[in-house]
Formats: structure tokens, sequence, C-alpha cells
DNA sequence: CTGACTTTGTGCATTTTTAACACCAAGTTG
DNA sequence: CAACTTGGTGTTAAAAATGCACAAAGTCAG
């Protein structure tokens, strides 16, 4: 093994911020073009440097802050890449995040490193090269969300708090990639017992209004922090 | 966000590696004594700095054959710690892997870094301080494992070529640290069909000897890369 | 104001999965 | 050969998952 030395202390660290929103069916990712040097003019996944003086979930947020000004968010690390050619201007290894927000919420705030901020559905990126190796990147925590959802009840973090329960079974159709029964849907879904009828109903719809619901956020919390099996 | 520049290129990035072994139905980890500076003398995880040169996987697996001689080991990320104080010296973060090695087949080479190594039982580093943040990465992986071994059939690893079911179960019994039943679990991995019955008996045992076992290798490698549902 | 349209909301029967449980068999030892 | 230790086996009851179809509530256009 290698002595210690300062020779080592050359690294770059990034974080790279996977923003997922829900809208309409669809999952989206908040990507930004990118304004400078290298893959000016790509889409990117929204990232930073992490200061010297800075934790690496703190920077994470940070972006997500800077880009959205959204605070207290779910957030969670997926793994960090850091291949040896990755990055065109030395080694810079990135630790990439997820996080969901309600997407109604968001505000882009352009800077240096983004010109512009746009929501993208997730299935127009199946095939549309994005910088950097941020494919990869978006691949992972993708796939992260989907083991995710299916133990923790994070969905939720996705929708606005009133919501339809079919809604929320095409929220997870979106994560899952897979078509849901609704019959079974609902029942699983009302049997655990963390989502609230508000009596009320959606309206400016041109149908049978939908009744609206709201989580039980003491319960919601509970099963957060330990986990269950959610299985849909 | 910040502009590009070199004041960022001044991280050290290691990898720490929980070496996972099963031996006489407990869960073991391999840990070295540290023979430098800082934390000499505590015991650690085994790691090293990434070289510039050097795939973060790479260095894994590296570390792994330096204090082994192991190679083609069963190895995965599991996230990257890098508090501002976690190391005294500077600004170090640590990607966090484990892996899986037959306990039997190891051989210690100490270095620069492990005037000794050691396997310990897992259930005795419960409440004894390691080097760093090293207990919190022994959880951080210990859950990883937890998680997988649900999930995929990775368990296999830790065991020699050939083993008797009794021996698998308490596996399972130590990673879920949970009891499981007999009867149940017997006839759930034999229906999952990748395990082939020697029709060979344990030796030199004071009691009615076991039928031994392998694996299918091909089933279980398709089962290692697709994923299956493993909740015992 | 009424008929057509769209989406909501609901129950039951069947199959599958899981969980609980106890005793005889095989080999070793003194 | 009796005592000891661990190995190996099947059934049943309860719970969970699946599959499936139609009436109800509201809007809209003529």
């Amino acid at each position: 093994m290698a002595e210690f030395s300062q020779d080592f202390f050359k690294n770059a660290v990034t974080v790279d911020n996977v923003i997922f929103g829900f809208d309409e069916s669809d999952l989206k990712v908040l990507l930004i073009k990118r304004g400078t040097e290298p893959y000016t003019g790509l889409w990117a996944l929204p990232g930073d440097f992490i200061y010297a003086d800075e934790n690496i979930e703190n920077a994470a947020s940070r972006i997500l802050y800077e880009l959205t000004g959204l605070d207290n968010v779910y957030l969670e690390q997926v793994r960090t890449f850091g291949a040896v050619g990755r990055h065109p201007l030395g080694r810079v290894l990135t630790v990439a995040y997820f996080s969901l927000v309600k997407i109604n919420h968001y505000d882009v705030h352009p800077s240096s490193f983004a010109q512009t901020a746009q929501w993208v559905k997730l299935a127009e990126l199946r095939n549309s090269p994005l910088a950097f190796d941020h494919n990869a990147i978006l691949d992972a925590c993708f796939n992260a969300l989907k083991q995710r959802v299916r133990v923790r009840p994070i969905g939720f973090e996705l929708l606005p708090p009133k919501f339809t329960l079919t809604e929320l079974q095409h929220l997870y159709e979106a994560i899952l990639e897979a078509d849901l029964d609704k019959r079974n849907f609902r029942k699983k879904i009302l049997s655990m017992d963390f989502i609230v009828d508000l009596n009320e109903s959606q309206e400016g719809v041109a149908h049978r209004p939908a009744r609206l619901y709201e989580f039980d956020k003491l319960k919601y919390e509970k099963f957060v922090s330990e986990g269950f099996n959610f299985e849909l």
C-alpha cells in the first residue's frame, strides 16, 4: 500500500443531483444546459464541486437550493462515479444523489453553470446523450429510486399535498414501469393506513370528480424511517 | 455555483473495504491494526488511497488482493463518506465497498498500513471503536449486505464449494439476524433450483453426517445478474 | 333538459404464498 | 447397545395476491 503523501490530495469531487419530479403521469428530471466548458451546450445533471469545508450531503442540498429555491427535500446518496477519464480536465469523482420534489414548487435560478434549466421526461432521455457520464448516473439513480420505492413510501414526496388515488397510482406506474390493477392498488394503499380521505373532490374536471387524499404525516414518517414492505 | 478552478483539486480519496467472511456460524470482518498515523494501533478497515490513474473499483480489488491474495471476488460499492473532519490530515473522502470471501482462502500480507490483520466477529465489534468513522462505514456495509441478500443469492460467495444446508441456513441467519425455520428454509432453497445435491456426506462429525451440496454455477450467475426475490 | 361521454369507485371468489409445527433416521461415542 | 447429537422430512391453516365487470357522478353539447 502507498505511504501517506501530499500527492494524493489532487482530486476534485463533485456532486451530481438527479432531481425527480412528477407531472401529468410522467416522471421528469430537472436538467441544465451547460454554460461552461466542457460539454458546453449539452444537457447535463445539475452538479457542482464540493467546497473544502462542506459535507457531501450539504453540497447536494445546496445545488438543489440554488437551482430551485427548495429546501428540506428528500435526498439520497446513490453511489460515486470516478472512472479515470470521465472528466477531460483532470481527476474528478462525482457523488450521485437523487432528490424528489413537488414539481410545481420549483423556480429555476440559472447560474454560471446553467444557462437554462428544464424538466425533461425520463422517457425522452433514453436515447439522448448527456454530458460526461451522466446517462450512467441517471440510470443508476432511477434504479435506486425504483428499489427504494418498494421499501419506503417516498413516492409521496413527488405529489402535491392533496392528490387523488389515480394520480398516486400513475406515479407508481411511472416509477415501477409497470401497469397496476386499480382495485388491488386502492385496497393495498388504503390498508396501509397513512393516507387520509379529505372528503373533498376535484374541481374543474369534465367527468366524475375524484376524492382528494393527503398523508398522515406522523405515520408516513414512521414508515420512512423504519421501512416496510411496499410491494405493489 | 462555483467557477471551475484548480482550487478544487485538493481532495484525497480512499477506498475502505469491509471484507466479510463466514466461519462456524459467525459473520466476521477482516480488520487491520493500523501501523501508521493517524490512529496508530487501532483496528481499522483495510483501505488505501486511490491512485491517480486507477478506477475506484480497481482500488477496491487491489486492496483486497494485497491483503489476502484473493482475486475475482464479489465486490460492491456502498456509499461515500466525506464528513469534513473525518480525517485529521486533510480532506479525505472514502468510498466504502464490501466484499465477500471464502474465509479459508485468505492469507494475510501485512504491509506498511497493516501491522496485523485479523478476522473479527461482527458481534464483537458492536461496542468497540474503530479508527476514523469506520464504525459507521461498517454499519452501512452490513446493512447493504442485509438488503442485497434478499434480492441476490450472493450469500453463497461466503461458503466453501461444498456445504451443507445447515451451514447455508446459519449463514443466512447471521446475515439477516433472524432465526429461520429449518423446514421452510430447505423447501425454499431447494425449490430455487440452483443448488445441486452431490450425493456425498460430511465426514468426521460425531453425529449423523449431512449431505453436501454445491451451486449450479450457470443458474447462480443468472440470478446474480438478473436479480430475483430471495426473501427468507 | 337529456343523452352521450369520461373517469371514479367498489366486492367477491380463486389461487398462491407464507407460517407454524414434531418426530424418526443416521451415525458416533463410551 | 444405549445414549447422544444433528440431519432430514410433510401437512395444514391462515394470509395475501390476483383477476375480473359494472353502476355512479359529474360535464358537455345539442
